[in-house]
RNA sequence: GCGGACGUGGCGGAAUGGUAGACGCCGGGGACUUAAAAUCCCCUGAUCCUUGAUCGUGUGGGUUCGAGUCCCACCGUCCGCACCA
C-alpha cells in the first residue's frame, strides 16, 4: 500500500461508479440463493435528502450488505413517494409545474443518495407519479371495486380550507389539518371509500403475530382500531313504539342508570330542534365547542333536557329522562348512551351538574350502600350490588347475564364496535392518481375499462387559482361513457397518496409491464424481512399497507396477509442549538452550526468571536437552525465517516445527537483503519492465539449485533478488535485479523473497504466477498478471570484455567490476602461458586 | 384520564441475577516536531486519613449468598391516544 491517507473525495465516487457499472446490487429474481428483502420507507421527493434519511438508509444498507456477504440474494430497492401537496404548493408559489418540480427533485435526491454509496438496486427504481406506476394502481383499485371493497357515498368529510381538500380522520390532529394546521370544517361530499373496516378484526388479530414489531406500534394500531365489545340496547319512549338505541360496554351497570343522553347530531335531537328553538340554539352551541385536547379537557358537560322519557329495559315502570349532551359523539356507537353516574366519570360530572340520581351498583366489598358520595366515579373491578337479580355477580358475569336477558326479551344484542372508520380516499387535488371512474347521466358511475388504463393525469394545467385544476381543464374530463357512449365526465378527484405507498413494496419485487405484479415473483421476495422507517408512520402508512395486502389476498392476488415480517422504527437525528438573546425583544436569535466555532465546553460565533449559548439537544429544525446538510458533511468528511457516525454511539431506536466532535472522531477512525489495513502482510507467519480468539469472538458477536440492528454494539466491538490488532506483533494471525476487520467494516464503510480490499490483494469486490467464517472452538477462552466476593462485595480477582473444579477455586480464593483481610478472622459459613465467573464467601 | 417507553460518569451509552461504567466523545498529562497539523502513550465516577477503603445505576422498601437487572410503592422525563360510552 502506498497512499498515506484515504481520500474519500476521489475514492467514494470511483467505487460508486464501479458498483453502478457492474450492477453489483441488482437483485436476481432467478437466484437459487435464499432471499432477503430489506426495505426502508421510500422518501417524498421534497428536493433534498435530510439527515434522518441518511440514518434510515444507512441502517438498511448495512443490513443489506451484510446479508449479501452472508450468502443471501438481497432485494434492496429505492423509489419515490412522488405525489402530494408540496408539489402543488410549489407550483402555486413558484409557477413551476408539479411534475417538473418533482422530477427535478428526484434527480437531485438520487444523486445525493448515490454519494452515500448505498447498495441499492436502482434498476427497480419507481416513482408513484408516473403512469407506469399509478396505472397499475388504478387497475388494483378497480379490482377492489369489483370485489366490493370500494364504494362511494355522500358523507360529511373533514375539509381543510387551506389546502382545499378532504382529509382522512387519521390526518386530522386536534381538529386541525395535519399538513396545513388549519381548523378542519365538516362538509358533505360524494366520496370514495375503501372498506378497511371489513378487516378490522383481522388487522387487530394480526398484530399478535408481529412479534418483531415494536410493542409501541402494535399498541398504537390496536388503539386506533379501537375494538370494544358490549351491548346495543333499545330504550323505548314512554307511550310510544319508537325508542333510542344506545351502545354500552358496561351492561352490568344498567341498574345504575339515571338518564339517557344523545348527541347533538342525533336524529331525535335534530327532529325536535325543528320545533323547539331553545334546543336548536343548544345544538348550535355544542358545535361551536373546540375539539383540541386542551379544550376538551376543560370543557364543561352541558345538557338539554328534552322532556322526553324512556323506559328502563330491565324495569319498564322505571322512566329515565332524555338529554341532548355535548359529550356524546354521533360518529361512535349509536350516538346515544345511558348514563350510569356512579361508574363513569363523564356521567358523574353530568349528573352532579343537573342533580340527577347517583346510585352505586358496583362495590369493592366495603361500601355496598346505594348512596354514592364524591365526584370520582368508581371504575375498578368489584361485585354487583343494588341490582336485584344481578347482585353478587362479578362484572364479567353480569355483563353476560344482561346481554342474555336482552337477547331473550328482544330489546338488545351483543355488539362489537370499532373506532376504525372506512378509509376515505378522495382528494380534491391535481397531483395524485386519477380515480378511474366516469360519471354518466344515464349509467351512473362507470369504471374505466381496464383496456383504457392508465387514466393519465394531464400535464397542461395551471395553478393561478385555488382548487383542483382538473375541474377546469378544457378537455380532460370530457369522455364518452364506456357503457352507452353518451357524453360523460371523468371523476376529477384523485387518490389519497397513502394509497400509492400501500403497495409499492410489491411493485419493487415484481414489475411486469402488463399488470401490477406477478404473484409468483412477489411470493419469492415477500414478506419484507426487515422494514425500517420513522415512528410517525406507526398508524397511517403501516395500517394501510397491512390493509392493502389483506385486501389483495382477499381477491386472490396474494397468499399472505402481512407485508412486513419485521419492523424497526429508528430515532431522530438531533443537534444542540446555538443562540443569543436579542436585547430588543428578549427573544432568542439562533445560529447554524456552520456559523459557530464549537470548543470543548463552549461555543463562539465565528463572525465576532464572542460566545453563544449552547442550548438543548433537540430535533433538527429550520427555525432553530440546528440542521446539518448531508451534502456538506459528505463533502467534508466522506461518505464512510458519515455512515459510521450514523451507526455509532446511540442505539438505533433512540435519538442520535449530531456533533462536530463526533463526526471528526469517525473521520479519524476511517484513517486509523486505513493505516492498519496498510500494514497487511500476506507473507507474515506465526500464530497469535489470543488475537485469533478475539477475532472470532468479534465476528460472531458483530454478526448478531447487525442482525438485531444493534449497530452501536457492533461498532464498539470493531473498535476493540482494531485496538487489539494494532498492538499485536506481526504474525499470520495479525494479517488474518486485519483482513477480517476489513470484511467486518465493509457493510458500514464500503468505499474504504473496497479501496483497501484492492490493496491487500482481495479478489473482485469486497461487496461480493463472503462474510468471515467463525470457528466455534475459538469463541471460548482457556483462561478466565474469576471475581472473589466476600458477602457479595468484590475483594479480589484471579485468573485461572477455564473449568477449574469448585474445590480448587474455593481454595485459591481463601488463599487471597485481600480476602483474608476482609474476612477478618470470621469463619466461612457458605461458599457460592459460579463456574468460571465468581466465588462468593459468606461469613 | 388511558396506553407505552425510559431514568447508569461532564456527554452518547455497555452490562444471560454474578467484577457497574465496555466502546466513543469531551477533558487532563506526556512523546514526536524548530513549530503546527497528524499520530502515538498514560490518566479520567465521587469522596477520603490514597500500599487502601468507603460510597455509587431517579427515590423508598422487599426478595436473594449476590440486584442497574426481579417484585412493591413513589418521583421525574418523553411519546402516542383521548368526552370512544
Amino acid at each position: 500500500m502506498t497512499t498515506e491517507r484515504f481520500d474519500p473525495a476521489t475514492a467514494d465516487g470511483r467505487w460508486q461508479r464501479i458498483w453502478d457499472e457492474q450492477q453489483t446490487f441488482k437483485a436476481d429474481d432467478a437466484s437459487a440463493k435464499p432471499r432477503s428483502y430489506v426495505l426502508e420507507m421510500f422518501p417524498y421527493p421534497s428536493g433534498r435528502i435530510h439527515i434522518g434519511h441518511v440514518r434510515n438508509y444507512t441502517m438498511g444498507d448495512v443490513l443489506a450488505r451484510a446479508k449479501r456477504m452472508q450468502g443471501f440474494e438481497v432485494l434492496h430497492p429505492m423509489g419515490w413517494d412522488a405525489f402530494g401537496m408540496p408539489a402543488e404548493n410549489a407550483a402555486m408559489e413558484k409557477g413551476v409545474h408539479p411534475g417538473g418540480w418533482t422530477r427535478d427533485n428526484i434527480a437531485n435526491m438520487k444523486a445525493q443518495l448515490k454519494r452515500l454509496g448505498f447498495a441499492l438496486d436502482w434498476s427497480r427504481e419507481l416513482a408513484t407519479c408516473e403512469p407506469e406506476y399509478y396505472g397499475h394502481e388504478q387497475a388494483l383499485f378497480l379490482d377492489l371495486y369489483e370485489a366490493g371493497l370500494v364504494y362511494r357515498k355522500e358523507s360529511a368529510v373533514n375539509w381543510d380550507p387551506v389546502d382545499m381538500t378532504v382529509l382522512a380522520n387519521e390526518q386530522v390532529i386536534d381538529g386541525r389539518g395535519w399538513r396545513s394546521g388549519a381548523l378542519v370544517e365538516k362538509r358533505k361530499l360524494n366520496q370514495w371509500f375503501l372498506k378497511i373496516t371489513q378487516f378490522a378484526d383481522d388487522l387487530l388479530d394480526g398484530l399478535d403475530g408481529l412479534e418483531t414489531w415494536p410493542e409501541k406500534v402494535r399498541t398504537m394500531q390496536a388503539n386506533w382500531i379501537g375494538k370494544s365489545q358490549g351491548l346495543r340496547a333499545t330504550f323505548s319512549f314512554v307511550d310510544s313504539a319508537d325508542g333510542i338505541e344506545v351502545f354500552t360496554t358496561r351492561p352490568d351497570t344498567m341498574f345504575g342508570a339515571s338518564f339517557v343522553a344523545i348527541a347533538a347530531d342525533h336524529p331525535v335531537a335534530q327532529q325536535m330542534a325543528q320545533t323547539v328553538p331553545e334546543l336548536a340554539e343548544f345544538i348550535a352551541e355544542c358545535k361551536r365547542g373546540g375539539t383540541t385536547a386542551a379544550e376538551l379537557e376543560t370543557a364543561e358537560k352541558l345538557g338539554f333536557n328534552t322532556g322526553l322519557s324512556v323506559e328502563h329495559p330491565l324495569k319498564k315502570s322505571w322512566h329515565l329522562p332524555v338529554y341532548v349532551a355535548n359529550f356524546v359523539l354521533m360518529d361512535y356507537g349509536t350516538g346515544a348512551v345511558f348514563g350510569c353516574p356512579a361508574h363513569d366519570q363523564r356521567d358523574l360530572d353530568f349528573a352532579r351538574k343537573y342533580e340527577l340520581p347517583v346510585s352505586r351498583v358496583v362495590a369493592d366489598g366495603d361500601e355496598t350502600g346505594e348512596a354514592f358520595d364524591g365526584d370520582e366515579a368508581y371504575t375498578a373491578p368489584g361485585r354487583i350490588v343494588n341490582s336485584e337479580w344481578l347482585d353478587g355477580m362479578t362484572i364479567t358475569d353480569a355483563k353476560a347475564a344482561v346481554i342474555a336477558k336482552a337477547v331473550h326479551d328482544g330489546w338488545g344484542e351483543a355488539e362489537t364496535q370499532y373506532r376504525l372508520r372506512d378509509w376515505g380516499v378522495s382528494r380534491q387535488r391535481y397531483w395524485g392518481t386519477p380515480i378511474p371512474f366516469i360519471h354518466c347521466e344515464v349509467c351512473g358511475v362507470v369504471p374505466v375499462p381496464k383496456k383504457d388504463l392508465p387514466v393519465v393525469l394531464p400535464e397542461d394545467v395551471t395553478f393561478d387559482v385555488p382548487g383542483n385544476p382538473l375541474l377546469r381543464h378544457p378537455t380532460w374530463k370530457h369522455v364518452g361513457c364506456p357503457k352507452c357512449g353518451a357524453p360523460a365526465t371523468r371523476e376529477t378527484d384523485t387518490l389519497d397518496t397513502f394509497v400509492d405507498s400501500s403497495w409499492y413494496f410489491l411493485r419493487f419485487a415484481s414489475q411486469p409491464g402488463d399488470k401490477p405484479f406477478d404473484p409468483q415473483v412477489v411470493k419469492q421476495w415477500l414478506p419484507v424481512e426487515q422494514y425500517i422507517g420513522g415512528i410517525e408512520h406507526a398508524i397511517l402508512h403501516l395500517l394501510y399497507a397491512r390493509f392493502w395486502t389483506r385486501a389483495l389476498a382477499h381477491i386472490g392476488k396474494l397468499d399472505f396477509a402481512e407485508p412486513f415480517a419485521s419492523l424497526f422504527t429508528q430515532g431522530m437525528v438531533t443537534h444542540e442549538t446555538y443562540s443569543r438573546t436579542d436585547p430588543a425583544n428578549g427573544q432568542p436569535v439562533y445560529f447554524s452550526p456552520a456559523e459557530v466555532d464549537r470548543g470543548g465546553e463552549s461555543a463562539a460565533l465565528i463572525a465576532d468571536g464572542a460566545p453563544v449559548e449552547i442550548g438543548r439537544v433537540i430535533k433538527m429544525s429550520k427555525s432553530k437552525k440546528n440542521v446539518v446538510d448531508p451534502d456538506d458533511i459528505i463533502a467534508q468528511y466522506g461518505a464512510d465517516a458519515v455512515r459510521w457516525f450514523m451507526l455509532s454511539d446511540s442505539p438505533p431506536e433512540r435519538d442520535l445527537p449530531w456533533s462536530e466532535a463526533g463526526i471528526e472522531g469517525c473521520a479519524r477512525f476511517v484513517q486509523r483503519l486505513w493505516r492498519l489495513f496498510g500494514q497487511y502482510d500476506a507473507a507474515a507467519t506465526g500464530e497469535d492465539k489470543a488475537l485469533d480468539r478475539k477475532m472470532h469472538q468479534t465476528v460472531h458477536a458483530a454478526a448478531q449485533d447487525i442482525a438485531s440492528l444493534g449497530f452501536n454494539k457492533a461498532v464498539a466491538r470493531i473498535y476493540e478488535l482494531t485496538a487489539v490488532t494494532e498492538k499485536a506483533a506481526p504474525s499470520a494471525s495479525r494479517s488474518a485479523a486485519i483482513r477480517t476487520l476489513l470484511l467486518l467494516v465493509a457493510p458500514m464503510m464500503p468505499h474504504l473497504a473496497e479501496e483497501a480490499w484492492t490493496g491487500i490483494g482481495g479478489e473482485g469486490l469486497v461487496s461480493d466477498a463472503a462474510w468471515p467464517a467463525v470457528d466455534p472452538a475459538l469463541l471460548v477462552e482457556d483462561e478466565v478471570t474469576i471475581a472473589i466476593q466476600v458477602l457479595g462485595k468484590l475483594r479480589d480477582t484471579m485468573t485461572v484455567a477455564k473449568g477449574l473444579p469448585k474445590e480448587e477455586v474455593e481454595a485459591l480464593a481463601l488463599a487471597s490476602e485481600k480476602v483474608q483481610r476482609a474476612l477478618d478472622g470470621k469463619a466461612v459459613k457458605k461458599v457460592i461458586v459460579v463456574p468460571d465467573r465468581l466465588v462468593n464467601l459468606v461469613a
